[in-house]
RNA sequence: GCCGGGAUGGCGGAAUCGGCAGACGCGCGGGUCUCAAAAACCCGUGAGCUAACGCUCGUGAGGGUUCGAUCCCCUCUCCCGGCACCA
C-alpha cells in the first residue's frame, strides 16, 4: 500500500516536532566534541512578508546549514532582522502607523513564514537591530570609534529634498530626484558624522588578495570602489594672489605639457577668484547649476563646458603662467577638486582645450612613430613614450619617468609621490528618527561629549510625531534632546541624528555568537569559538556597501584587540535574483509572485526544490520561464517527491527479501560521491538531478523485482538538506528511524564501488563516432585497439582507406585516423 | 568608455586536465487507465535526409591549433551586471 505524498499533512507536524526537540539549536556545551560551523545568511529587512528573493537565498543557506550538521558539525545558523530604516518611517508618515509596531509585526510574520519554510534557525539567538538591547551596543561601538578618532564630525555636502525637508542617503536619490516625492534634490553643506574608513582603505584592499573564496565580481567591485591610484601631489600657485593650490595627478611626467588649470565649479576658491578676475557673472550660473542639479554623465556638451576665471596659475616646474578655468568636468570629490590640464595627453583635457582654444603641447613622443604636433592632433595621446620639452627630463621614458619626476618634485619641495583613493569616509548620520540615536551630547562649554557607557542605550522616545515638519521627529520632540552635559552638568542637547542602518548591520554577526550578553556587544570567547563565519550567503546587491563596512568594522575590532581575525567572512556565496519576464519583480510592473502561497499550495519542500533545481545558485531565476503563468500547475519537483515516497515505501516493503543489484549499489555510491561534491561547490541543481537519476533507477530496479533499501536510505539522507519535511517523514515514519534524519550522519561512499566494472568505449574514425562498445574498465591499449578495429561501425567507415594513425585513450576512446 | 560575466534544443539547464553534445527537469506529441477529464504510469522528443541500416549538419559569427574543440588561442557580434568625466 503506497503512501501518498501530502505536504499539507507532513509539514506542519514536523515543524511542531522540531520546535519541541530544539533540533536547530547550536550547542554551547563545552564537552561537545564536534567542530563548529557558522552558517550565516544576510539578515532580512522586515517590510511585509518574505518575498521570492528571500525564498531563494534562504533555501540555499539552509541547505548548507543542514548539510554541514549532517557532516558532523555543531552548526550555528541564526536569524535576525535589519529592522531600522526608512520604510518603517514612511509607513508612519503616509499611513500614521507606529514604526515600531509596524516593524515588529512584520518581523513576527516573517519569522512565522521562515518556520513554515522549514528554515533551521536557532530561535534562541533571534535579534532585531531596533531592539534597545541591540542598539545599546551599536551606540557603544560608536563611542569606541569616537574615542579612537574613527568617528568624527565635519561639514560636507549632502542630498537634501526640499519637499520632504530632509536629508536623503545616496541610495534614496534616483536620477537626481527624491525616491519618495520625485523632487530634484539639492546639495547642502551640513555638519555630519563620519566613520574614518579611509584609514583602512589600503588594508581593505590588501586583504582581498587572500579572499579566494569570494566571487570575483564582488572583489572587483570592492577594488573599484576603493579606487587606489598612484601618482603625485603637486603645488601650483595662483599668480594674482600667491595662494598655493595642490593638485593630484597620476602623470607627473606630463607636467611640462600643462597649458591650463581647472577648478571644480564646487571648489570653495572659485567664487573668490572669479570676483578677482572679473568673471563672477559668467561663473555664477555654473555654480548654481552644480548645486541644484545631479551631475549627468556622458554628456558631450557638459564635458567641454567651463568658464575662464580671469586669473592664472604658475606651473612649479617651469614657472609658466597658464589660464585658470572652472569646469563641471572636474569633480570636487576626487583628489583635491582642482587639476592641472595636459590636453596633449588626456582625452578630457584635449576636448576642453579644442573647445576653448587653449594650446596643446605634446611632451611625450611615441617611439617609432611620427612626432606629435599639438596644432594638428585630433585626439590626446595617453600612451607611453619619450619625454620632450621637459627640461632636464628630456629623453626619459615613461612609464619609468613617472616615479623619477615624483621623486624630483619631492626633492624640490614642489610636490610629492602619493597614493589617492576614490573611497570617502562613511557618512553615517541621518536626519531620521527610526534608527539608533548617535550617543553624543552637544554642550556649549564642553563641545561634543560622549554619553557615558552606563547611560546606554540612548533610547528613542515612544511618542514621536511623524507628520512632516521642519526638522526630523526626533529633533522636534519637546523634551527628548534636552539633557545635562555628562561632563559639566550644564544645559546641553543630544545629537538628534540617527545612524545609517548599515552601521547596525556591520556587526550583527558578532552578536549572534553571544545572544543576551550584558557586558559588551559580544563575549570575545564566543566570537573566538564560532568565527570567522564558515559560509556567508546573500545577495550581490550588498557587494560593496554592507560587505565593505562589515570588513571595516572587523578590522577596527581587531585593532582594538576584541577579535582575533581581520576578515569576518572568508567564504561568500551570492544567490541570483528571482525575476519575472526578464526584469525584476516590482509593484509598479504588477509582476510580483509571492512565495508563501506557493508554500501553502505545494509545500515548503517543493518551493525549496524549485528554487534550487532551477539552475546554478548564483544565476538569476526567471519565474516566468521556469513556472509559467499557471499557479495551479503541479511543479515537476512535487511529482518527483511523490515518486520518492513511492520508491522508498516499496523498497521498505520489499526489504531484504530481494537482493539489491550490483548496478544499483554502485549507482548509490556514485550518487553519494557526486552529491557530496556538488554540495561543497553549491551546485544544488546538479545534486538534485543526480538524486532524480537515482530515483529513476530505483524505480526500474523495483519494477524488475529487485531490492532498493540501501539506495532508499541514501536517497532520503542526501535529499534531506533540500526537502527537510518529506525526508523526515520518510526517515522516521517509513524507515522507522528513532531520531531525525537531520542529525543522522551524512552517508559515505566506498571508492571501489564508485568505479564501474564496464564502460562504454567510443570508436571514432577521423574524429567521428562510428561505434560504441561495452568494455571492461581495466582493458589495455592493445585489447581496446583490437576490439575497435574489428567493430562493425569502424570497418564500415574505414572501408579501403589506409590507417595512418591510431589514438587510444583507455578505456574511453579509440580514434582511427585514415588518409584516403 | 572601463571592469566583470555570459551566448548550448521550444524552455530552465547538463557536460570543460580537449574525447559519446543536450544529463535531469519543464513543455510538447503519442499511449495505458477512465463514461469523460484530471492525476498517475509508459513511450517518444536538436535539425535535416533515408523504406531501412544509417548518413549529414549542429554549442552566437569567422578564423586558428589538434587525430579530435561547447572547452584552448585570435578577431568580431550581441546580451546581462557593476562603475562611470576618478585627472
Amino acid at each position: 500500500m503506497t503512501r501518498r505524498y501530502d505536504a499539507s499533512q507532513i509539514e506542519p507536524k514536523w515543524q511542531r516536532v522540531w520546535a519541541e526537540e530544539g533540533l536547530s539549536r547550536a550547542s554551547e556545551d563545552s564537552d561537545d566534541p564536534r567542530p563548529r560551523f557558522y552558517a550565516l545568511d544576510m539578515f532580512p529587512y522586515p517590510s511585509g512578508d518574505l518575498h521570492m528573493g528571500h525564498a531563494e537565498a534562504f533555501s540555499g543557506g539552509d541547505a548548507i546549514a543542514r548539510y554541514q550538521a549532517m557532516r558532523g558539525f555543531n552548526v550555528l545558523h541564526p536569524i535576525g532582522w535589519d529592522a531600522f530604516g526608512l520604510p518603517a518611517e514612511n509607513a508612519a508618515i503616509k499611513r500614521g502607523l507606529d514604526p515600531k509596531a509596524w516593524t515588529y509585526q512584520n518581523i513576527e510574520q516573517q519569522a512565522a513564514s521562515f518556520d513554515r519554510m522549514g528554515m533551521s534557525f536557532d530561535g534562541s539567538r533571534r535579534l532585531a537591530t531596533c531592539d534597545p538591547e541591540y542598539y545599546r551596543w551599536t551606540q557603544w561601538l560608536f563611542l569606541r570609534f569616537f574615542e579612537k578618532g574613527l568617528a568624527y564630525r565635519k561639514t560636507a555636502p549632502v542630498n537634501w529634498c526640499p519637499q520632504d525637508r530632509t536629508v536623503l542617503a545616496n541610495e534614496q536619490v534616483i536620477q537626481g530626484a527624491c525616491e519618495r516625492c520625485g523632487t530634484m534634490v539639492e546639495r547642502r553643506e551640513l555638519t555630519q558624522w563620519f566613520y574614518k574608513i579611509t584609514d583602512y582603505a589600503q588594508r581593505l584592499l590588501d586583504d582581498m588578495e587572500d579572499m579566494v573564496e569570494w566571487p570575483d565580481r564582488v572583489l572587483t567591485m570592492q577594488r573599484n570602489w576603493i579606487g587606489r591610484s598612484e601618482g603625485a601631489r603637486v603645488t601650483f600657485t595662483i599668480a594674482e594672489t600667491g595662494e598655493e593650490i595642490e593638485i593630484f595627478t597620476t602623470r607627473p611626467d606630463t607636467l611640462w605639457g600643462v597649458t591650463f588649470f581647472v577648478f571644480s565649479v564646487e571648489h570653495p576658491a572659485v567664487g573668490r577668484l572669479a570676483e578677482l578676475g572679473g568673471t563672477l557673472e559668467q561663473v555664477e550660473p555654473l555654480i548654481a547649476h552644480a548645486r541644484t542639479t545631479k551631475r549627468e554623465y556622458g554628456d558631450e556638451a557638459d564635458t567641454k563646458d567651463g568658464v575662464f576665471l580671469g586669473v592664472h596659475a604658475v606651473n612649479p616646474v617651469n614657472g609658466e603662467q597658464v589660464p585658470v578655468y572652472a569646469a563641471p568636468y572636474v569633480l570636487m570629490e576626487y583628489g583635491t577638486g582642482a587639476i592641472m590640464a595636459v590636453p596633449a595627453h588626456d582625452e578630457r583635457d584635449f576636448a576642453f582645450a579644442r573647445q576653448h582654444g587653449v594650446q596643446v603641447r605634446p611632451v611625450i613622443q611615441p617611439e617609432g612613430a611620427d612626432p606629435l604636433d599639438g596644432d594638428v592632433m585630433t585626439e590626446a595621446y595617453p600612451g607611453e613614450g619619450v619625454m620632450v620639452n621637459s627640461g632636464s627630463f628630456d629623453g626619459h621614458r615613461t612609464p619609468e619617468s613617472i616615479a623619477e619626476v615624483a621623486a624630483w618634485l619631492d626633492d624640490q619641495g614642489r610636490g610629492h609621490a602619493t597614493v589617492n583613493f576614490r573611497i570617502h569616509d562613511w557618512l553615517l548620520s541621518r536626519q531620521r528618527s527610526w534608527g539608533a540615536p548617535i550617543p553624543i551630547v552637544h554642550c556649549s562649554t564642553c563641545g561634543e561629549v560622549a554619553v557615558p557607557d552606563a547611560d546606554l542605550p540612548v533610547e528613542l522616545p515612544a511618542d514621536l510625531d511623524f507628520s512632516l515638519g521642519g526638522e526630523s521627529p526626533l529633533a522636534r520632540h519637546p523634551t527628548w534632546k534636552h539633557v545635562a552635559c555628562p561632563r559639566c552638568g550644564g544645559e546641553a542637547e543630544r545629537d538628534t541624528d540617527t545612524m545609517d542602518t548599515f552601521v547596525d548591520s556591520s556587526w550583527y554577526f558578532f552578536r549572534y555568537c553571544s545572544p543576551g550578553y550584558e557586558d559588551g556587544p559580544f563575549r570575545p570567547e564566543d566570537v573566538d569559538r564560532w568565527m570567522p563565519v564558515g559560509q556567508y550567503t546573500g545577495g550581490v546587491e550588498h557587494a560593496i556597501l554592507h560587505l565593505l563596512y562589515a570588513r571595516f568594522f572587523t578590522k577596527v575590532l581587531f585593532d582594538m584587540g576584541m577579535v582575533p581575525f581581520t576578515e569576518p567572512f572568508p567564504k561568500l556565496m551570492n544567490q541570483g535574483q528571482v525575476i519575472y519576464g526578464g526584469s525584476s519583480m516590482s509593484k509598479s510592473k504588477g509582476n510580483i509572485v509571492e512565495p508563501m502561497p506557493l508554500v501553502e499550495r505545494w509545500g515548503a519542500d517543493s518551493m525549496r526544490l524549485i528554487m534550487l533545481f532551477a539552475g546554478p545558485f548564483e544565476d538569476d531565476i526567471d519565474w516566468k520561464l521556469i513556472a509559467g503563468d499557471d499557479p495551479n500547475r503541479r511543479p515537476g519537483v512535487h511529482s518527483w517527491l511523490g515518486r520518492v515516497f513511492g520508491v522508498v515505501d516499496e523498497a521498505l516493503a520489499r526489504g531484504t527479501s530481494a537482493a539489491e543489484s550490483d548496478a544499483l549499489i554502485r549507482l548509490t555510491h556514485r550518487t553519494i560521491e557526486g552529491v557530496t561534491h556538488d554540495m561543497e561547490r553549491f551546485r544544488f541543481n546538479t545534486a538534485i538531478s543526480k538524486l532524480q537519476v537515482l530515483t529513476n533507477e530505483m524505480r526500474t530496479a523495483l519494477d524488475d523485482g529487485g531490492g532498493a533499501l540501501g539506495a532508499a536510505r541514501a536517497l532520503v539522507q542526501l535529499l534531506a538538506p533540500f526537502a527537510p519535511f518529506a525526508t523526515e517523514e520518510l526517515w522516521r515514519e517509513v524507515l522507522g528511524e528513532g531520531s531525525s534524519v537531520h542529525v543522522s550522519a551524512w552517508p559515505s561512499f566506498d571508492p571501489s564501488l564508485v568505479v564501474e566494472d564496464t564502460v562504454t568505449m567510443v570508436v571514432q574514425v577521423d574524429g567521428k563516432v562510428r561505434d560504441k562498445l561495452e568494455v571492461a574498465t581495466g582493458i589495455d591499449e592493445a585489447g581496446a585497439l583490437e576490439l575497435a578495429r574489428a567493430s562493425a561501425g569502424a570497418q564500415r567507415a574505414i572501408g579501403d582507406r589506409d590507417v595512418v594513425r591510431e589514438i587510444v585513450k583507455v578505456p574511453r576512446l579509440v580514434n582511427v585516423v585514415t588518409r584516403g
